[in-house]
RNA sequence: UCCCCGAUAGCUCAAUCGGCAGAGCGGGUGGCUGUUAACCACUAGGUUACAGGUUCAAGUCCUGUUCGGGGAGCCA
């Protein structure tokens, strides 16, 4: 008999006279002559409640599964005498796959992410977890939808690369020489190899050629930051679009933001509750507002002027010229406008080498979406498409024209105005979960002496 | 990397002025005809992160180390 899992189960709208489940038990309620078992197989967030009964052959087995162990269980579907759930499973049969001994460590009760942490093998067998861990799986597959109903193409850029996108941080080594050290003449590419920070720079080759592109995938940042929003291994989407300004580059990103939001709230609702309920109170009116507020959008200059005008006691001094700190950004976002903000037009003294320069010879197209509890999510621009200008920039910001020479060679064969940006999944998750710290919307992370798992 | 805070039973925590190491949950045993973080009774469980120091006496005070958390920077 083939099994059903719990979560059709659970929908079910008839009693079924022979049915089979299996998953693993989260706890058993013992009485005289039977058991409740909750039984849990991860594809939904509800337990199956399983009554077994004294008669059952192997009773006795059975009165002493533990929490954690792995069952199979055939039976009758029926409604539920009990309050608490619509169906149950008088059970005919119970087979133990596998007992898990007392010294499981997860029990019927809350434990605190930095313990869970420390059993990260184990922590996807717990409600939140595993409800974090579906939403990722929902929402990865929502960015997939929202870019094939718009027609991007999907495109694989390099882990390893030899190129390393200017002012994205710090890069992690990859090579094939002994710990002891070598020539690098030796090593397997003969030159310095990395894994990549962004796949941004070949992105705008293909962008150049199929039109609106994506990509999505790991990213590594070997930055020792030691933050609630920074891993050193995340994964990020990174659409690329050939003839976008930067207003349609904003307007994507509002558009895809607004988009992932209202595809949890309608397609993860009973796991979204959990953390409504138990992580963030605040959550499902902060989505509202996400799913239907438009994005503020103002200039940098005019970000600056409404912190000088806000008589706020920063720390940091705010300035024009100045790049706006944690604390600036979640004021704008927080306190002033009480919802997503768009900054751009940034000085290009703070910003990278491709960004597009403006008429005004002083500012460039970048911009970033700011939200309320993460800051940035998103950070993205129109490229600078004019080959003068762009060898100028960099020749400027000392960057070596011979190393960069096809990313150069683009503007120089039909070259037109391009623009994109970078979201950060673990941060989107973040945001649409409540969940504050990014260790725990990744299931094994990867944080400065953190590679256990 | 910098600043602040923390580490006590398997887990979550308590321990007053430096004076006998505690509770709840979890585990074990027994009880209970429908439970819902079930309930009731009994029970086992400790190198107080590690290494030094001060003291008649250190979980508690001091120094160092390790690990963890929050904030900052870098960014997504």
């Amino acid at each position: 008999m083939k099994r059903t899992k719990i979560a059709l189960l659970l929908q079910a709208t008839a009693p079924a006279n022979e049915i089979l489940a299996k998953g693993w038990v989260r706890t058993k309620r013992d009485a005289k002559g039977f058991s409740f078992i909750e039984l849990n197989d991860g594809s939904c967030l509800s337990n199956l409640q399983v009554l077994a009964n004294e008669n059952l052959p192997n009773y006795d087995e059975v009165r002493k599964l533990t929490t954690g162990s792995s069952v199979s269980v055939s039976g009758r579907l029926v409604a539920s005498q009990g309050s608490g759930q619509k169906w149950e499973v008088q059970a005919t049969e119970i087979q133990i796959i596998g007992l898990a001994p007392e010294s499981f460590p997860l029990q019927k009760k809350r434990h605190s992410d930095e313990f869970l942490r420390t059993i990260a093998h184990l922590r996807p067998r717990t409600n939140k977890y595993s409800a974090a861990f579906r939403i990722r799986s929902e929402l990865s597959f929502a960015i997939h939808q929202f870019f094939h109903e718009r027609g991007f193409r999907y495109i694989h850029t390099p882990i390893l690369t030899a190129s390393d996108c200017e002012g994205a941080g710090e890069m992690f080594r990859v090579t094939t020489l002994p710990p002891s050290g070598g020539k690098i003449e030796e090593d397997f590419f003969g030159v310095e190899a990395n894994l990549t920070v962004s796949g941004q720079l070949e992105g705008e080759m293909l962008a150049l050629s199929l039109g609106d592109v994506y990509t999505f995938g790991p990213t590594f940042r070997a930055e020792n930051s030691n933050t609630r929003r920074h891993a050193a291994e995340f994964w990020m989407i990174e659409p690329e679009m050939a003839f976008c300004d930067l207003q349609e580059n904003m307007s994507t990103a509002e558009d895809l933001i607004q988009y992932l939001a209202r595809h949890t709230m309608e397609h993860c609702a009973e796991d979204l509750n959990l953390f409504a309920k138990f992580v963030d109170k605040e959550l499902m009116a902060r989505l509202e507002v996400l799913a239907k507020a438009e994005f503020m959008r103002l200039p940098y200059k005019e970000a600056v002027s409404i912190l000088e005008k806000s008589r706020h006691p920063f720390e940091y001094a705010v300035g024009y010229g100045l790049d706006l700190q944690s604390e600036h950004e979640r004021y704008l976002t927080e306190a002033h406008f009480k919802k997503p903000v768009i900054v751009f037009d940034y000085p290009k003294t703070i910003k990278p080498f491709y960004m597009r320069l403006n008429d005004d010879d002083q500012t460039v197209a970048g911009m970033d979406v700011l939200v309320a509890g993460i800051g940035e999510i998103i950070g993205g621009s129109q490229r600078e498409e004019r080959y003068d200008i762009l060898l100028k920039r960099m020749e400027q910001m000392g960057l070596s024209k011979e190393k960069y020479w096809w990313y150069l060679e683009s503007r120089q064969y039909g070259s037109v105005p391009h623009s994109g940006f970078g979201l950060g999944f673990e941060r989107l998750i973040m945001l649409v979960t409540g969940i504050n710290n990014i260790r725990d919307v990744i299931p094994f992370p990867r944080t400065p002496k953190n590679i256990e798992f």
